[in-house]
DNA sequence: CTGTTAGCGCTTTCAA
DNA sequence: TTGAAAGCGCTAACAG
């Protein structure tokens, strides 16, 4: 019922609150039946100690939070299980906020951590932010923050990302080699470095390759749902259709998949399409849909990783250490390959 | 840099900290003047009260925790979205707690939230999930428990789920009129209600159309993938061949595919699937996967607001007062209208 | 309207 | 090896 707390335990065993608390938490300085006494009845009595007394006392909260654009999206909900993983192997708890891509609840939420409620941030960009001194402030508030996938670039933080620039061009290549001649690029807000990196990967493909560099086949996909819908219809109604589009998220691959129908074009006969996503799922589905797996799981492992190592201070780590884990390409369907 | 704190308001205003504390809520006790004092230097030093000695003191942590048994499924992280929404509106923190299937962990999970860390809990259960007294012991420490879509029956809390054994009997029937004649009906853990309704609606249907109940078109899948795998080859490779199949969950339909593709059976051709699903992407992406969509999002907002009535003692919730929100018929394939 | 005071439950000096 | 006491930062009687 009513939660039992150290000073009933002390009464009980005619103990001081003190020696009760140092029995629980193991103490060397305490004798070895007086601590078996404590453990016995703690655990009789099902005590569990309040996290907020010791929170204030200890300036130290066992927990983190984990800030993400969206979390229906298979690559940021694998991102969350391996955070949980990892935070709760480590006895860590996990706070998580959804920020919908928008910077405004981005910088209500970084506001609403400066207190003290964490121990440090997880976080992944909204695709519209561009000034990132809401994040600042918690760094200068000691709250480590640790950044992944979607990273500021100007920003002194670890940093867990994909190898962004080298899978644009493995995916470009992909279709070039699968036949593939005007291949188009579908972006996400270019205010993300990832969006240069994978963009800079496309172009060295097409560099490589020797195909013409058309402006208009990149598009910028930072608009609503129908924007890019009728950016899309507009691309491939056009004389110079793509017949390979590279699509840097994988909702613009499904948009593409949407358009090509409407406009009766066959995927992949027509067009080609090759995306960065975690949905296994869609693959499968549709062995025409080749992906770039980006490792979402082991990401959120080594960002939390990283988190707790800072907030452990077992090592010392620089302040701007980075890690990259490779993308993978996942190709279903031999007629590409 | 240092968090501020009450004390150094008071100071700096030469008041008491009570006095600020006070203003700081609003309190109609303070003069307007005085309040307006307190508000601008809080609002120049930047001042965020301390959570936890606030809920220390208060025995109210305006955080929740949501335990579901994984992420990494659009089911689940729509609820997420839905219950992240809700609890934002209304000043909550929302701690997350994923139990991978594993009863064991989800025990472990609900001891750990016994000691006043969350005003309340939702949950889903996972499908080992038998005995609930885990879960029971939370409630008898006051802490409201909300479940949602994978409900324990004979368990007084509000809940949350969709029209299972109705959508089940629509699923069905669905083939039926597509022109099956043997349905297979594919099942996670029994020991979760919404299995058996969804198999109730789905034995009901089989009677309304006067089919056999061949005892054997029921499979329950609740051993590992590779388990699943050789039952469903197994399923499929008899003489008695499904012509048309009713998966509970999404990820039994697409290891339905996977099945298929391996023995050469087309898809809707020779075998018509339908599932219970919320992977948008899937069924855009495969027109011959008819999907029973919950409204995740929306059963995610219900139990978060059913849960925050329950907290903020607005309204008397009969203790077990429950929702139900309909899934819907997704039909994206003509051929199986 | 404002101040004083007594805790919330725990950790941690400092003393014994 | 144990206990007494102070205090983390905030709230809420109770007094004025």
């Amino acid at each position: 019922m009513n939660a039992v707390n150290l000073k009933q335990l002390a009464q009980e065993l005619n103990l001081s609150v003190s020696t009760v608390s140092r029995a629980l938490r193991d103490s060397w300085e305490i004798s070895t039946p007086t601590k078996q006494r404590v453990f016995d009845l703690a655990k009789r009595m099902n005590f569990q100690p309040n996290p907020y007394a010791s929170s204030l006392r200890k300036h130290r909260s066992r927990t983190i939070a984990v800030v993400i654009p969206e979390v229906a999206n298979n690559f940021f909900a694998l991102a969350i299980k391996g955070i949980e993983t990892v935070a709760r192997e480590k006895g860590y708890h996990v706070l998580i906020y959804l920020t919908n891509e928008e910077v405004a609840e981005e910088m209500a939420v970084a506001s609403s951590l400066q207190n003290g409620r964490v121990d440090g941030v997880i976080v992944s960009l909204c695709g519209s932010t561009q000034d990132t001194r809401h994040l600042m402030e918690l760094q200068q508030r000691n709250i480590p923050l640790v950044f992944f996938d979607r990273v500021a670039d100007n920003f002194i933080a670890p940093k867990v990302t994909t190898n962004d620039c080298e899978s644009g061009y493995v995916a470009t290549e992909h279709l070039v080699q699968a036949g593939c001649r005007r291949i188009a690029h579908l972006t996400i807000s270019m205010s993300l470095s990832i969006s240069h990196r994978r963009q800079e990967g496309y172009v060295n493909a097409l560099r490589r390759w020797e195909l013409p560099e058309d402006p208009g086949m990149v598009v910028h996909c930072d608009g609503g749902e129908e924007e890019t819908y009728r950016m899309l219809k507009e691309l491939f109604m056009s004389d110079r259709r793509p017949d390979g589009v590279f699509a840097s998220v994988e909702k613009l691959a499904v948009m593409t998949y949407h358009v090509c129908r409407e406009l009766g074009l066959r995927i992949p006969e027509d067009v080609k399409v090759i995306s960065f996503s975690n949905l296994v799922t869609a693959s499968l589905l549709n062995p025409s849909l080749t992906t770039i797996a980006q490792p979402a799981y082991d990401m959120g492992k080594e960002a939390a990783t990283m988190l707790f190592r800072r907030l452990e201070k077992k090592y010392i780590v620089l302040p701007d250490d980075q890690v990259m884990l490779p993308a993978k390409l996942e190709v279903r369907n031999s007629t590409m390959g």
